[in-house]
DNA sequence: ATGACTTTCACGGAAAGA
C-alpha cells in the first residue's frame, strides 16, 4: 500500500494540487496537516468524488489534521483529538484503522522560540503524543501503526541545510530531539525515511522566502513513523519535490511510504 | 536589510508559519 503525509497549508487552497497528487500516485490512505479549515468548510465531498473517504479534526483559520481513505478501503474507528493536549481546539491528532493500519495524521506545534510559551506547549504536545503511542501499542497489539505528518523537529543536524545558522533555534534543540526519540521509543517505531535512505540528505520542506527552495535552503520535519515491525515490509519511501514547484505549491512537499502489507 | 512569501479573515493589515 502508499501512503502519503503532506502538509497542504490550506485544503481548500491546495485542493487542485491535493486532486494532482491522488491521481498521480493513487495513494491508498493520505495524512494531511495545516488543513485550515472549519467543519463546515472542510471539502468532503470534493474528495469523495476523487474516490477518498475523509476523517477530519478542523479548527479553523490555523492547522487541522485529515486522514483520507480510498475506497475501497474502509475508515474504521476514527479518533479526532489528542489524550493529555492542552488545547484541543487546535486540531493537532486524528487517527482511524484502514486497510488493518492505524493510521495517525499529527501536526505538531511550530514553538516559535525557545523562550516562547508556544515551545513548552509544543514539548507537552510532544509528550502526550509519546504517551498515546504507548497507549496505542497496547490497546492494538495486532494491527500495524503508522505515525505521520509535520513533527516540526529536524530529527539530526543532516536533516537541515546548515545547521550553523539555526543553533538556539527551534526545531533543532535537544530537548525537542529527544521528545521526537521519546515518541519512537514508546510506539517501538522507526523513521522511515531515514531507515531506508541511512545517508540522504533529504528536505520536505522549504521556506517561500527568498528563493529557498531553489537554493536547497530547507529542512526535513515531516516524517513517516512505522512500527517496528513494519519495517521490514518497507519498499520505498521519498520525498515528490515536484508539489514544491509550479502553480501555488504548499511550502512542504508530500512523503510517500510504500509497505509491503495488504 | 529589522526583508524577502503565503494563508486566513475580511476588506487593511495583523497573525502565523518555521
Amino acid at each position: 500500500m502508499l501512503f502519503v503525509t503532506w502538509n497542504v497549508n490550506s485544503l481548500r487552497a491546495r485542493l487542485p494540487r491535493v486532486a494532482e497528487l491522488l491521481a498521480r500516485h493513487c495513494p491508498d490512505v493520505v495524512a494531511l496537516q495545516e488543513t485550515k479549515c472549519t467543519d463546515a468548510s472542510f471539502p468532503a465531498s470534493e474528495l469523495a468524488e476523487l474516490g477518498y473517504e475523509s476523517v477530519h479534526n478542523s479548527g479553523g483559520q490555523w492547522s487541522g489534521v485529515a486522514l483520507l481513505v480510498r475506497r475501497p478501503l474502509l475508515v474504521k474507528r476514527p479518533v479526532l483529538g489528542l489524550d493529555g493536549d492542552t488545547a484541543p481546539a487546535e486540531a493537532r491528532w486524528c487517527e482511524a484503522t484502514a486497510g488493518g493500519i492505524r493510521f495517525v495524521s499529527a501536526y505538531v506545534p511550530n514553538g516559535r522560540s525557545l523562550e516562547s510559551p508556544e515551545y513548552d506547549r509544543k514539548l507537552a504536545f510532544m509528550d502526550a503524543a509519546a504517551k498515546r503511542a504507548a497507549a496505542i501499542r497496547g490497546a492494538h497489539a495486532d494491527q500495524g501503526l503508522v505515525i505521520a505528518g509535520d513533527f516540526n523537529v529536524a530529527p539530526a543536524d543532516c536533516d537541515v541545510y546548515d545547521p550553523r545558522p539555526h543553533v538556539g533555534l527551534t526545531h533543532v534543540s535537544g530537548a525537542e530531539r529527544d521528545a521526537l526519540a521519546t515518541i519512537l521509543a514508546s510506539g517501538s517505531l522507526i523513521d522511515a525515511y531515514r531507515h531506508l535512505h541511512p545517508d540522504q540528505q533529504q528536505f520536505t520542506w522549504w521556506d517561500y522566502r527568498a528563493g529557498s527552495f531553489h537554493k536547497g535552503i530547507g529542512m526535513r520535519i515531516d516524517l513517516t513513523l512505522v512500527a517496528r515491525e513494519l519495517a521490514g515490509g518497507l519498499i520505498a519511501c521519498d520525498i515528490d519535490r515536484d508539489f514544491r514547484k509550479g502553480f501555488k505549491p504548499s511550502d512542504h512537499a508530500p512523503l510517500l511510504t510504500w509497505l509491503g502489507v495488504g
